[in-house]
RNA sequence: GUGGAUGUAGCUCAGCUGGUUAGAGCGCCAGGUUGUGGCCCUGGAGGUCGAGGGUUCGAAUCCCUUCGUUCACCCCA
């Protein structure tokens, strides 16, 4: 262990990134707010329990990722390892179903989860999402979808591939599971150890492993696409054909079954394939059991989450983050220890007028002085000394041409908003 | 949790099969102007070679342990 570094797969975002990560933040939050959707902050913490019964006891997130501890007053609690469980929660302590019609709600924050980190992996993560609570017309899961793609969209994002899956209701599922365990069983000698598990355990993520042996079974597996009820038929049909009438184009994965026990029917992933090995970056589905799981009433939902790190990485990878500036448009230089006063008002005079302003604090030769005005970036500098100053004067220089002159101390502010570059006056 | 790679200055890295005071580029500081940046020149600061132990006359270099990073498995966003 040590004291000066940030703990295993955390890191911190310095300045210059935080830009880039408040400009992806700020278009989120607006494109969703254009989508209707409002925005929730929960906690960071909750109630183990909730997360138990909403994400599923036999998740590997429950089983073996969460960061639960007990508070002092006896109580176990849980870093938040995803969204969904407590804005329902929200949901339900708000009552909100009572106020009639759909709820639509967002989130955006940071996600926890004891995995062994990797790229695009990290244990103190963030995500946003979506939440469209108390809709259960296919309409609402075409609606999700194409939201996320529209979102990428807009940010520039292209060739993302959309995975879509129906994992049907907890009635056909059952039936399916039956039968699929039944064709598993002879050869399960076959399978990998894990899957072998799986199989007791929750069946369904057998056909999601990458193992070869288990691949090679599953293939000749029923398909739970031949188990569906009407119902769940005709919901995959409807959200299919919506999605067919905007042309958002989508891939069925017909193996694609998600790492939380929520999801009903409709899932879907949204895949950046030169991410590496953690290349989802949005993934999400229907949960219409877990409203009532949670203890509201029987509501269904329907939602996803997408991963910003992993949002990030590829508008960097794809070079769409616009470059950004810290730069301030004045750097101010005293040129001696009696003229720190006069520079620091200087300051406090530009900063007023709402100019970005850098003030050299110590006074130290011009040389040294200009050099850090330079590289600042300022585009001017502010010289004070004691020269112009018997006139009661500065001297304003121009750092990209070179050019400086002389001005009244009364007319400083105007004569910077004048000098400074067309781009820089807004 | 498992496996591979890796850990030398603020950053990027070089240091061959172990041999005397550990290097480069960039960055930083200072000087080359008595009040003028960017280019150039000169000088300087800065490293317990991740940590601990072992082998050896001698270890950044070999061995073990440990911690971190990274990639993959797993899982997921």
């Amino acid at each position: 262990m040590s004291l000066t570094v940030s703990p295993r797969g955390t890191y911190d975002i310095m300045p210059d990134q935080a830009l880039a990560w408040q400009w992806m933040e700020i278009n989120i939050r607006e494109i969703l707010v254009a989508y209707g959707y409002g925005e929730i902050r929960t906690p960071i913490f909750e109630h183990t329990e909730l997360f138990l019964r909403g994400i599923g006891e036999t998740t590997d997130i429950v089983e073996k990722e969460m960061y639960s501890f007990t508070d002092k007053g006896g109580r176990s609690l849980t870093l938040r390892p995803e969204g969904t469980a407590p804005v329902v929660r929200a949901y339900i302590q708000h009552k909100l179903h009572g106020q009639g019609g759909s709820t639509k709600l967002f989130y955006l924050g940071p996600m926890f989860r004891q995995e062994r980190p990797q790229a695009g992996r990290f244990r103190q993560f963030h995500q946003f999402g979506v939440e469209l609570i108390g809709e259960d017309s296919p309409v609402a899961d075409a609606e999700v979808i194409v939201l996320a793609h529209e979102l990428y969209r807009q940010l520039g994002l292209t060739g993302l591939e959309i995975y879509l899956n129906t994992v049907g209701c907890p009635v056909c599922r059952q039936e399916y599971k039956k039968a699929l365990i039944t064709s598993l069983k002879n050869s399960s000698d076959q399978l990998c150890p894990s899957c072998r598990l799986r199989l007791e355990k929750n069946p369904l993520r057998v056909l999601d492993c990458k193992e070869a042996s288990c691949q090679a079974l599953t293939a000749q597996a029923p398909s739970l696409h031949d188990f569906l009820c009407q119902d769940c038929r005709d919901h995959f049909q409807q959200v299919r054909k919506l999605l067919d009438q905007v042309q958002v184009k989508y891939k069925i994965q017909p193996k694609l079954v998600r790492g939380l026990d929520y999801y009903t029917r409709t899932v879907f992933e949204v895949i950046n394939h030169d991410l590496g090995a953690q290349n989802a970056i949005c993934g999400g589905g229907r949960y219409d059991g877990l409203v009532e799981e949670c203890g509201g009433p029987s509501v269904p939902g329907v939602g996803f989450a997408s991963g910003m790190e992993r949002l990030f990485m590829t508008l960097e990878q794809k070079g769409l983050l616009p470059a950004f500036s810290r730069a301030p448009q004045v750097y101010i230089i005293p040129l001696s220890a009696e003229l720190t006063t006069v520079s620091f008002e200087a300051a406090f005079i530009l900063r007023q007028k709402g100019f970005k302003v850098e003030l050299g604090y110590a006074p130290k030769s011009l040389k040294a002085q200009l050099k850090a005005a330079n590289k600042s970036g300022a585009p001017l500098a502010v010289i004070i000394g004691e020269d112009e100053w018997q006139d009661r004067q500065v001297t304003i220089r121009q750092m990209y041409e070179g050019n400086q002159l002389r001005v009244d101390w009364a007319d400083l502010a105007v004569q910077v908003a004048q000098l400074l570059p067309p781009a820089e006056q807004d």
